[in-house]
DNA sequence: TCTCTTATCGAGAGTGAGTCGCAATTGGGT
DNA sequence: ACCCAATTGCGACTCACTCTCGATAAGAGA
């Protein structure tokens, strides 16, 4: 991964392998304050600008991605984990969607407009059963 | 629709009155800085503020409505013409999606889950033809 | 119509999340 | 080891809101 960074003239500074490995570690969303802190508890010298340009970098890459679950701030995790989410606008309980469940939709949204989904980027918000 | 507002203890500003206008005129998503330059092309002196003030109160009178299309800011329009989005990442290029498209995800979402989606609140990110 | 209560307003400061510019510091190809 | 572009630390900056506060005015009641 760090050589396929190199082979676009790219650099694998100690930054980026200690982000790189916090991603691997949290199989979760990570918001951008979560990274900074775990990045910074192993190399405190990291400023949140390296993060956030590193996180740019990483995805420009195709590495990870990044998720918007509500109206805070992004949250990152590896590309290979990442899914689509249903948000309850209420409570903020939230369900991790496999993508089955927007075969549908892929299906319309192609005959219609010949548009090609990927729900994974934006939550879809709703209500849960409790707070319909 | 101003009674409605009494009724809750609000009054009926002129600066309402003439967001509210604004938004009937504009059958369209407008962000606030649009809405802001139409307002005060006809009342100089509403501020910033008090737009968003407006907003968020006609919003929870359920009157309007805000949608999030991709990474800038939020757009508001009448609640009764809101509609859900697909949006390229790519190129920008915009599709309004009537509900029916979005009745597959919304039944396997309540069978599931039992979780109420509303689609609307949020754009579909994904590909356009074009860009696909 | 006058009064009074209090919702709303204008003005401006503050916040959260992310971006930019720049000089100093590397990584890594040769 | 040398060189130079990629990267970094740092702070200033932008954008989209959000808050505080004293002044204003809507509209219920007299
Ligand atoms: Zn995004
Ligand atoms: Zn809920
Ligand atoms: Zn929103
Ligand atoms: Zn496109």
């Amino acid at each position: 991964m760090l050589s396929l960074l190199r082979a676009r003239g790219g650099r694998a500074t100690a930054s980026r392998r200690i982000l790189l490995e916090v991603l691997f570690d949290s199989h979760d969303h990570r918001s951008v304050e979560e990274l900074a802190a775990a990045v910074q508890s192993r190399a405190p010298d990291v400023h949140l600008s390296t993060i956030y340009r590193n996180l740019e970098e990483l995805e420009e890459l195709g590495v990870i991605a990044h998720t918007h679950l509500g109206h805070g701030p992004a949250t990152y995790q590896l590309a290979t984990s990442a899914h689509a989410h249903l948000l309850c606008e209420r409570c903020g309980r939230r369900y991790e969607a496999p993508a089955e469940l927007f075969a549908g939709l892929a299906r319309a949204a192609r005959q219609r407009y010949g548009f090609t989904i990927d729900p994974r980027h934006f939550a879809i918000l709703g209500r849960c059963a409790e707070c319909a």
